[in-house]
DNA sequence: ACGCGGCCGGTAAGCGCTTACCGGCACCGA
DNA sequence: TCGGTGCCGGTAAGCGCTTACCGGCCGCGT
């Protein structure tokens, strides 16, 4: 048999299994990949060589000689700051960058592909070399928001499939994301009209996010329908992440500023980082100021009370995001230039509603 | 300069490159690699040629050529089963996975090198397939726990350099795990020795984890070295999940038996699931029973009341696997065959103590 | 009994890179 | 002025696969 350290040897290839089956490489090939119907006899002495070796193709020679690697990146934006001089690290937003990964991979599973990732610190000011480095390495390229300039995305995308998540489309590259507006329409009613409060703010995220603008956009479009005036401007500026929303807070607080009766956060985050602030200094949710979120990450119904916000189909994100990366890379034509998921509102505490509770972990992302 | 559909013909290749810049192939790779010290000039003249063209060079050729993939294979489990019926996620599960999966793309990132990233099913009863084209693809395996048989780990760890996660070394791979005695160890000594509970159950893991026999085993004799009886047995057998953790309260409540004044959950998955239930049912944390889990993941601090659990430098975790994997690859001897890193007790209010709150985010997992 | 069509399976030509090897040229010392 | 010495950079040989192409052999029909 071998030698245990064989892997300090030279590797096999198929040239080691084909000498021991006692037939030629293309046989070896052809067996590997079930095409030409080999012989039975054939298949099962290469079969017998290949197990007795433990014989693994070579990605990298398979992928070179039939230009498909079977290989997805994914690239996502990783979250860390320095804040207050304190180094804080924002675990809660693996949630949603890495639900939607999940999503990607279990489509890509389906079709035998693996995902290759790679993330993007947010100081990282020139991304492109190891967005390229990916790009080398994989059939094609799935980018999360905030990951490249758009100017980067054109130019990548000339030369390799991409699609966009929770981005702009280009020429050259699908977006997938979900309906921000339809989402954030609902909420603000939700918030205005069922409840009736008389004030609300919303709590911004990144100012350049194209989820963000629409986002605001449609909760401008409903407090202005409803007639009364929505709070937002340089103060109610957060940026996605908990410790955003707090400090929104606590600058509000310190400087003696009304709260509006409603507080409707960029995503479920921020979300967090303000309900927690308000508890600190006594203001109750929901009696005193109702706060709702915006993702559901499953995080939000952990809080108390569990988070009203707005349901992305995370999971499905990522797995129409490969959909429609499959389908350029076997070039099936370019489908539509932009594919739009369906958001849900889901009422739960925060908002003011009394609702029942349910076990945090019986839900599903799918 | 170029049409926006070219990657609809044939990829570029060093050839166009070179033709376009006036000089050899070998310049052009030269100049990419930055070996061997071309003229300035000439340099500047590929450099010009590759911007132009919007070349990337294809990885497989060069994996092929350099017999480096710069690729780094990691296997991890993905959790989804059928619950009482109905489909249930557990997606806080992410977290555990994410977190190691991202000290290890942390720390592949200094080193050039991506992450393929592949997930096995609870169901899927011969992974070996799957595991096998991500061993073809990569330089390199990490697996998490329970992908995997021994066996199988033995088999491809012959042909590739593989570590494992909270799993066992075997004679060719090395196994990454954190100190769960130590800590488990330090955790019931605070409940039985500081808090003084007279009786206390560990709710079990899957019995065949390593990391679940191990914490079972320092609970077993620390309850003995007090000389109380802990409380164990078919009844208090979980399966590291929050369902898990639920069903066995409903059973014991249901059943009418006596809770303990204290239940240490193999992991903090399972102390949601328990918390939850006892709350539905009105029994309160810890006035009545005092709860503990096992991890520390970022969702801990956000329940209410806030988890005392066992952190495991899980982000760590994940880095050293793939320094340990590095070493493996680069050929630097093969390390020691376990490394293990230290635990630490995180006292919060499950427990009975009285600690002041700090925000939930303003914790680093490094 | 001979010719022809099919089926197997072997031979060899790439896939796009890296790099050993070597030739050419410029510059130096004698 | 001529030979020696480096330094650049071109040529070509792989890396481990897939697959087009083709030769051999078996079995059929006439």
């Amino acid at each position: 048999m071998d030698t245990p350290d064989d892997h300090l040897t030279r590797p096999l290839t198929i040239y080691d299994v084909a000498a021991r089956a006692g037939v030629s490489i293309a046989s070896v090939s052809r067996v590997l990949n079930g095409r030409n119907s080999p012989r039975p006899e054939t298949k099962e002495r290469v079969m017998a060589a290949v197990r007795e070796l433990g014989f693994v193709p070579d990605g990298a020679a398979r992928a070179l000689s039939n230009r498909l690697k079977e290989v997805v990146g994914v690239v996502f934006r990783r979250t860390s700051e320095i804040l207050d001089d304190a180094f804080s690290d924002e675990d809660e937003s693996l949630l949603f960058a890495d639900v939607i990964n999940r999503g990607v991979e279990v489509e890509a599973r389906n079709r035998g592909f693996d995902l290759l990732m790679s993330s993007v610190d947010v100081y990282d000011h020139s991304p492109h070399g190891r967005i390229s480095s990916i790009a080398g390495k994989s059939d094609g390229l799935i980018l999360h928001d905030q990951v490249l300039s758009p100017v980067g995305i054109v130019r990548i995308a000339q030369r390799t499939p991409v699609v966009t998540l929770a981005g702009t489309p280009t020429p050259s590259s699908v977006n997938v994301r979900s309906d921000n507006a339809a989402g954030m329409r609902e909420l603000t009613r939700h918030l205005l009209v069922d409840h009736g409060y008389p004030t609300v703010a919303y709590l911004a995220g990144h100012a350049d996010s194209p989820d963000n603008v629409a986002r605001a956009e449609a909760f401008e479009l409903v407090v202005a329908e409803v007639g009364i005036e929505g709070w937002t401007g340089e103060i109610w500026r957060g940026n996605y992440m908990a410790s955003g929303g707090a400090k929104v807070i606590k600058d509000i607080l310190a400087r003696s500023l009304p709260l509006p009766r409603a507080i409707v956060c960029a995503n479920d985050q921020t979300a967090i980082g303000v309900m927690y602030t308000l508890a600190q200094h006594g203001v109750r949710v929901p009696e005193d100021v109702a706060v709702t979120g915006f993702d559901d990450i499953p995080v939000a119904r952990h809080l108390h009370p569990q988070l009203t916000t707005v349901r992305q189909p995370i999971h499905k994100l990522g797995a129409t995001a490969f959909d429609v990366l499959y389908s350029m890379i076997s070039g099936e034509g370019r489908p539509e230039p932009e594919v739009v998921l369906p958001t849900s509102l889901v009422v739960r505490g925060s908002c003011g509603c009394q609702v029942e509770s349910v076990p945090p972990w019986e839900v599903s992302y799918r």
